[in-house]
DNA sequence: GTTATCTTGAACTCATCGTTCCAAGAACTG
DNA sequence: CAGTTCTTGGAACGATGAGTTCAAGATAAC
């Protein structure tokens, strides 16, 4: 009896993911009106599959978390090269931030750090629960590279996880900025240099 | 002839600061209306004196800059005990971000990056100026401690302080999730051991 | 085809946004 | 004290914010 959506409800947040992601949800350009206008639906479909605001932006959040973040996660934490492995997770990154579409974007975790409603629990949940795959993938794949006996230092790898980490929102943020491929390159290459043994 | 303000500038700029720095300028928290409550002028007051809100915003971005963010680049700048000064820079950065009044809050020039106005010409060169003088003055603490024999690695100088101001913004954004204080130290200390030679 | 149920479009609510305007008041000069 | 000029309070501007409502349209079950 019922009637059926007449769109596709992953479509439409997958654009609402983007507004976002690239404006926050402070900005006018990501406005229920410039939703709706990005997703083609109007303000009653929006309402009835998303509920407020600030549901969307949740599901928004959990989105990019699951579509982009953790896949990225994911493949670093199963990488069996070790230090190769991380500095490819980084050079993708920089590529991403800095080149292409989504270009000068940042992360939408490090930009929800600072969104007026970073403080709601809901979204301070996601950004926990995002730092800590960040971090623990990157734990992983130190973890092979001391058994690969690629790292210079007999510290704990959890702060170096959690050091590469803040190295890895910093260089989301900066890219923002403008912060050119060759400039956050250049600081990754002497990030890592620092893991490896002296030369 | 004139009448003269009834007003101190400054202080309801160091008011507006605040508000800034706290919940950027995309916040319901720091409309207009927040901003002339906060102040305790009106709005015939706070456009005489500043103009738009957008120039507000510059020149609270600007006041940061002058008066918080410089003289700690400097006093680390001209500090000479080179590692120590690196490590005491970032500590009281950590309490000042974790503890006391601006808890929470972060760096105004973290948060700018991801504000409605980030893009804005005006607001980018500060950015820059920020990022610029944050590196030199890490820098140069750096060379103290090349010349203190303090470092452990023959790398350039130049990438580590980018590295470490990279650092220093993910710091500054962890704070505003609620990282703690201890937290972040432990990361601080992981990231410095990295620097000093081999026990 | 009828009917029940959901979707959809658009008008609408009320609040707040940044900004402007103007009359009333205050302060310095002479 | 008179006169000039700026400051100040508060109302008002048009635009836009998020969210709701409701009749019209679409769909599937029977």
């Amino acid at each position: 009896m019922p009637d059926i959506k007449h769109f596709d409800p992953d479509a439409a947040l997958e654009r609402a993911e983007r507004l976002f992601w690239k404006h926050g949800t402070g900005s006018a350009e990501s406005s229920v009106q410039a939703v709706t206008t990005a997703t083609g639906l109007n303000r009653s479909s929006l309402y009835a599959t998303f509920g407020s605001k600030h549901d969307l932006y949740l599901a928004a959040l959990r989105r990019y978390l699951d579509h982009r973040a953790r896949p990225a996660f994911r493949r670093l934490a199963e990488d069996q090269r070790g230090l190769p492995a991380i500095r490819d997770f980084f050079t993708a990154l920089i590529d991403i931030r800095c080149t292409g579409e989504h270009s000068g974007w940042g992360c939408m975790f490090v930009n929800a750090h600072v969104d007026p409603q970073h403080n709601d629990p809901g979204v301070r949940a996601l950004l926990d629960e995002h730092h800590r795959l960040l971090r623990d993938a990157l734990r992983s794949a130190l973890q092979t590279a001391v058994r690969l006996g690629q790292l210079a230092t007999t510290h704990p790898i959890e702060g170096t996880a959690e050091t590469l980490a803040l190295l890895a929102y910093g260089i989301n943020l900066r890219s923002r900025a403008g912060a050119t491929a060759e400039e956050l390159l250049g600081t990754l290459h002497s990030a890592l240099a620092q893991l490896s043994p002296r030369a």
